[in-house]
DNA sequence: AAATTTGCATGTTTTAAAGCATAATTGTAA
DNA sequence: TTACAATTATGCTTTAAAACATGCAAATTT
């Protein structure tokens, strides 16, 4: 099989949202531009201050939206999993990266220029409304994090983090075992607080019976209790 | 000289930016959709949960966008200047609102109703992108917001709020005094503090000579410095 | 297998900011 | 004009979380 029908199997398999959106000469404008390309655990797909080319595809794999605070502090923004799309807002605010994009685990991610979205926009109403959906529900995300993250207390921001583990990567068969296996660094990095902390608190959720923690395997025990301290804050 | 003369002359006179986006179709849809409210001081003009229904843009005065977190303690968001439009996000998302708009000062606020806009949207693709666009610098606006108010200490919090004051509205005549009036609670709700600190770090600018402070008036003395303290953290 | 690094865990100390109390001042309504 | 409420100001106390230190275990490298 040519490189280039593998290409449009994976594309048109994998891309269905977007891709039932396209018109057949958009599909071609894909096909000849899509680059496929994998990233190690860690890789840094594209960072702060870049000036943004591509519109980038999950395919396969794990990957963080971060941005680099004060004293080496991470902020993790967002995550995504397969099939999404990230990279495009800086291209559409004129303005280079505010965040950095990395694989958190072996990854396959497809790249298309950025001036040929732009070209498929102008052309299809579909696609501006897909795109004004996705940044209005990222926008909405970012703003409640503002106030999630400034006001709520350690163990409501570690709650809402692992909610939201769950929400984006859910569980194993077993229905208990989150879908991924991050550092006790991330899980810090993403509900704002010390690694030291991060670990204090999972180990406090683990004697009251909410969580089960071996290594990085996090196992929810009871979410409804998870939820209620998320509120609490 | 009639209503609707009137609101067309206001209309295609502070609309500037969208208006001449606009096919004459459009601009009647507009003028026959559009209406005018006043609001007092502190008035809400949508609050959290409520259904978004019309787009808003704000003609004449300062409007606040807001959350309301934990134990009655706010977070101011976004600041808007004449002319600029909001309330439009939530529709887009299709979710209630996550934040609430409020009058900072008496002010004149347009509406037009969020069905009419995706119609205009559907059948324009410049002002497809001009929502686009405005998402986009949002977004990348809360995502930086994340981190500076989690991460910066309070010094570099208030400074960088004195900084968002100047670049949304600017200075009186003297080229010194800032063009908008708030109580110390809105300074702290802008900068994620409480009043007390807010009272408190402002009295140390002014110690400093960085700022003069008479009642709600602020002279910004030493912008430099007021930079760098942003910056440091 | 030994050595070294990396990540996890937990206790102690320090500190930035919140919380609370109390005045002083200003604005506002009766 | 007085009376009342709201806002601003300042000092003192408390506390949540960071910072720091140390130990242990697992994973990697040599």
């Amino acid at each position: 099989m040519s490189i280039k029908s593998t290409l449009e199997k994976v594309i048109s398999e994998d891309l269905a949202e977007i891709w039932s959106l396209l018109k057949s000469e958009e599909k071609h404008q894909i096909t000849d531009n899509f680059e496929i390309h994998n990233f190690k655990k860690n890789q840094i797909i594209y960072a702060e201050k870049d000036n943004p080319v591509h519109l980038w595809c999950l395919l396969k794999g794990k990957v963080k939206l971060y941005k680099d605070g004060i004293g080496g502090r991470q902020q993790i923004l967002r995550l995504y999993r397969p099939i999404q799309y990230f990279g495009y807002r800086a291209y559409f605010a004129r303005e280079p990266y505010v965040s950095s994009a990395a694989a958190f685990e072996a990854s396959t991610v497809g790249s298309l220029p950025m001036d040929v979205v732009k070209n498929m926009i102008d052309n299809n109403r579909d696609l501006a409304w897909f795109f004004i959906h996705e940044l209005s529900k990222n926008l909405g995300g970012s703003d409640t994090k503002i106030v999630t993250l400034t006001q709520k207390h350690i163990r409501g921001r570690l709650a809402e983090a692992l909610i939201l583990l769950i929400d984006n990567y859910g569980f194993e068969d077993d229905g208990k075992t989150l879908k991924i296996y991050m550092a006790r660094e991330d899980v810090a990095n993403l509900s704002n607080m010390t690694t030291s902390n991060a670990i204090r608190t999972l180990s406090a959720f683990a004697q009251e019976r909410i969580i089960t923690v071996d290594g990085r395997r996090i196992k929810i025990v009871d979410e409804a209790k998870l939820r209620q301290i998320s509120k609490f804050g």
